[in-house]
DNA sequence: AAGAATGAAAT
DNA sequence: ATTTCATTCTT
């Protein structure tokens, strides 16, 4: 859309004195514009102000506090620059008089500060954008400028929330003492839930009434009041049911309604589609998705065609993966994107693709049938695939999708409230994949089992589908109370057993057919082949000897699993540009040979307990670190010559006898939340010693008994000029750099523009505090479906994360992400959701040994180059951090 | 305490 | 009626 500037002439200006943001330099002239507004809005159009996208950044000088609006528009920095004060005040009581509401009526009421949007929706009025001849309605204006504002691209939105943040700042300077105090009205409360109750009563009576004209049935009689006359009409309104078959499925269609109703049950305007509207390609929706987009459909063909090993279900790959083929560093800088249908998928996803990624691509016989068939564009995949939580779904991949994003996502509306005017779009999906999807469904995406308030429904957590295909193991899982499991007695079950991810009895009603009384013994003791991540693991089974008597079934497998996937996972670091010091963007160590790299993290969550049943659904996190930082020398960094063997008897601290080793994990097992019924169960770190018996096979011992442990990863790092330093924690951090890569691979902005960490780190009564906060642009190039890798879209990207480590191994206690804008996925500009999510996104970066400090030549501005060890060695984790553990 | 709900900001 | 922020309410 055009851009809308700050500028007004006519409102009073008042205070013009602080607020000054603006360039006045220049003014430029485009051909004309229209709007066009969406058809459910003021379905006109008009022409306005004409756009001057050659007003570039560059044009102007950027501002004293470094916001620069010049691109908003043409006159943007003309001679009456569009400072806030002729925006209209920012500041209450300066603006003119409005209409008050009785409660507000008080002259001691002090109105809050506007917010962007707000100071944007008085700007446009008073631009008269919209002429009064057209729309003069406040709400359809609301509408209109609610559309541009979406419209607007993050730039030209920076500078409103730059203006608001102002106004908030001032408005504080003002009213130091001002606290906002929404009054909560019980009596609208009340009514509201009158209303909804009628409403449902009401959805039912429909559904009823129409299910009995379905079935033929005659037409249910009108309650009457009991009269007690005895007369049979009475009787029978109390028991409107002449058959037990009739009551039945009177009963079920009820059964049905709250279901309907725990998922369906939000606000919601009407024009808001429900999910299956909104997605009408949702993949393996259970909610009216079509049957061809589900990955376990076995009526799919590219899943038929799947054979069993290991009771696994393995999906046959499709010989065209998107045309991609050749050696991955082509297609890793392949840039072609096709919109083609998927036929796998049943919806269009970016043929730009992981598929071929040999890392990305779960090994062959997966039983994740969608990760090999579905293609992943490229950023987004990436950013999934190393910790999901990049692409600012709230910690999908290594954490957890915040509930409320979660559903909101199902219902459509991501990261919104319900808007009348916005349905969602169907991209939001393809872009997170099934990561999202599984995220959805796993997360939160199923009905809310009814002793919550969406409080975790189910502690399955789909951290796991993310970053490694035995996620699909929590799919089988994650299955609500009610709810039918649609994969009960499919091949899944077998897959869920063998993982031996066992999902709680409690929240899965079909567990009886899905989960066997009790998971073998052996089953979850796993050689797995192959470990080197190129190779693709072709099989996993039960160890045969060296049974684990009771070890946490759940945590030892998906651990291991996801420990070896990680680095599969990870390893790639997609950070790494394909033209430093290799050929290949993931064949080379970026940094120098003996940086430690940002390998060998996993962070997963899953159900843990020690019988193999969760018992109450709770949201466990474990984090399987091993605390050796990586020898580089024994192969990670160099992806495709990893020596397992090498790397394994190269970890400190491990036995060397034989051909076993043991590797030392820190599992931290981290619950929170409770199960719906207010118990709060907390589960420890525990220490776990992991052994290979030879090579390419890993086992999880039984955990020992905690101890203490000294983390290598407490020795503060010196910030350094230019360098962001990647501490401990920084998963997402590792991940923005991720994005940065991408951009600059895709020859777009200038990575130094990416993003501005602060970190932190300070030591907290012998704990390690470390705050990690990010508030800056990111610009992620991303697919946009129709154009190619460098079109850029920037995400704003607000974290921060506090995490505590007690050096202890265990109780951590992370906290806090806030992301202010979530990539859409469509790649379009301008599609962003643009709420903050807020939440505990539990996960626990605690990435020990990984990511520790490397210089990040991606956050100078020139480009640095890769720093050697020995330039920066006090930068640097220099592997020889053994873990002490302290018996 | 996590997450949902919703008031309030301008007009 | 809109979007965002900041609170209260609910579990």
């Amino acid at each position: 859309m055009a851009p809308i500037r700050p500028i007004s002439t006519s409102s009073p200006i008042k205070n013009r004195s602080s607020l000054s943001l603006i360039s006045s330099r220049r003014r430029s002239i485009a051909p004309p514009r229209h709007y066009t507004f969406a058809p459910n809005v003021t379905p006109i159009s008009y022409p306005t102000e004409p756009a001057s996208p050659s007003s570039s950044v560059s044009s102007s000088s950027p501002q004293p506090d470094g916001i620069n609006i010049s691109h908003l528009g043409p006159n943007a920095g003309e001679d009456i620059p569009p400072s806030p004060s002729n925006v209209g005040s920012v500041l209450p009581g300066q603006s003119k008089p409005r209409r008050r509401t009785n409660r507000k009526d008080s002259v001691d009421h002090i109105p809050r500060p506007p917010n962007a949007f707000m100071l944007f929706r008085q700007n446009f009025v008073h631009q008269k954008h919209v002429p009064g001849s057209i729309e003069t309605n406040d709400n359809s204006l609301s509408k209109i400028v609610g559309n541009c504002w979406r419209a607007l691209s993050v730039k030209d939105k920076k500078v409103w929330n730059a203006l608001a943040e102002r106004a908030k700042e001032e408005h504080k300077r003002k009213y130091p003492h001002y606290r906002f105090q929404p009054k909560h009205d019980p009596e609208k409360k009340k009514k509201r839930q009158a209303a909804k109750l009628a409403a449902e009563k009401a959805e039912r009576e429909r559904l009823m009434r129409e299910e009995r004209e379905r079935q033929g049935l005659p037409p249910m009689p009108e309650d009457q009041p009991f009269d007690g006359s005895g007369a049979s009409s009475s009787a029978r309104t109390l028991d409107p049911y002449d058959t037990e078959q009739e009551r039945e499925h009177a009963m079920a269609t009820r059964r049905q309604q709250v279901r309907n109703r725990n998922f369906l049950g939000h606000r919601r305007s009407s024009s808001v589609p429900l999910p299956s509207e909104a997605y009408p390609g949702y993949p393996y929706s259970n909610f009216g998705g079509p049957a061809h987009a589900d990955p376990f459909n076995f009526a799919n063909p590219a899943i038929a065609n799947a054979s069993l090993t290991n009771g696994i279900a393995i999906p046959t790959l499709p010989s065209n993966l998107g045309g991609l083929s050749g050696p991955t560093s082509q297609w890793m800088n392949n840039t072609s994107v096709s919109e083609e249908q998927n036929p796998q998928l049943g919806f269009a996803a970016p043929m730009q693709s992981q598929a071929q990624h040999p890392l990305a691509l779960p090994r062959a016989g997966s039983p994740v049938l969608n990760l090999n068939t579905n293609p992943i564009p490229r950023n987004s995949g990436f950013g999934n695939f190393s910790g999901m939580s990049s692409m600012g779904l709230p910690g999908l991949g290594s954490g957890t999708m915040g509930m409320r994003a979660a559903r909101q996502l199902q219902l459509g509306q991501l990261g919104r409230r319900a808007s009348s005017t916005q349905p969602v779009l169907q991209h939001q999906l393809n872009s997170g994949l099934f990561n999202f999807n599984f995220a959805a469904q796993n997360g939160s995406g199923f009905p809310q089992p009814p002793y919550g308030q969406f409080n975790q429904p189910f502690g399955n957590d789909f951290g796991n589908v993310g970053q490694n295909e035995v996620g699909f193991d929590g799919f089988v899982g994650a299955v609500a109370e009610g709810f039918t499991n649609p994969f009960a007695n499919s091949a899944n079950d077998q897959t869920q057993r063998t993982t031996g991810i066992a999902a709680s009895p409690r929240s899965a009603p079909n567990s009886a057919s899905v989960y066997p009384s009790s998971i073998p013994p052996n089953a979850n003791w796993y050689d797995i082949e192959a470990v080197d991540p190129m190779t693709p693991i072709t099989s996993i089974h039960p160890q045969t000897s060296a049974p684990a008597p009771h070890s946490t079934i759940s945590a030892n497998n998906s651990g291991l699993l996801n420990h070896a996937f990680s680095f599969g996972n990870d390893s790639p670091s997609p950070s790494i540009p394909p033209n430093e010091a290799g050929s290949s963007a993931i064949q080379t160590s970026p940094k120098s040979a003996s940086a430690p790299q940002s390998s060998v993290n996993s962070t997963f969550m899953i159900n843990n307990s020690d019988n193999g049943y969760v018992e109450h659904s709770h949201q466990h996190q474990n984090q399987h670190q091993p605390q050796q930082s990586l020898n580089p020398s024994a192969g990670m960094g160099m992806r495709d010559s990893f020596d397992f063997t090498a790397f394994m008897s190269s970890l400190p601290g491990q036995s060397q006898a034989g051909t076993t080793h043991n590797h030392n994990v820190i599992n931290q097992d981290q619950s929170q939340s409770s199960d719906g019924s207010h118990d709060s169960y907390g589960h420890h770190g525990q220490l776990y010693t992991t052994s290979h018996t030879h090579p390419g096979s890993v086992m999880l011992a039984q955990p020992t008994p905690l101890r203490r442990v000294e983390l290598p990863c407490v020795a503060e790092v010196p910030q350094q000029d230019g360098i962001v330093q990647h501490t401990a924690n920084n998963n997402i951090t590792d991940n923005t750099r991720l994005m940065a890569s991408t951009t600059e691979n895709s020859g777009c902005a200038s990575p130094a523009d990416v993003y501005t960490p602060v970190q932190t780190q300070s030591y907290v009564e012998g704990h390690q505090k470390v705050d990690s906060h990010q508030t800056e642009l990111q610009q992620v190039s991303t697919l946009d479906g129709t154009a190619n890798l460098s079109t850029v879209v920037p995400v704003s990207y607000d974290q921060q994360q506090q995490q505590h480590m007690d050096g202890i191994g265990y109780n951590y206690g992370n906290d806090y992400s806030t992301y202010n804008a979530l990539y859409d996925g469509s790649g379009a500009s301008g599609l962003y959701v643009s709420e903050q999510i807020h939440g505990h996104n539990n996960m626990n970066q605690v990435n020990v040994n990984q990511n520790i400090s490397y210089d990040d030549p991606w956050t100078t501005p020139a480009r640095a180059q890769p720093r050697s060890a020995t330039t920066n060695p006090e930068q640097r984790w220099d592997g020889s951090g053994t873990p002490i553990f302290v018996q």
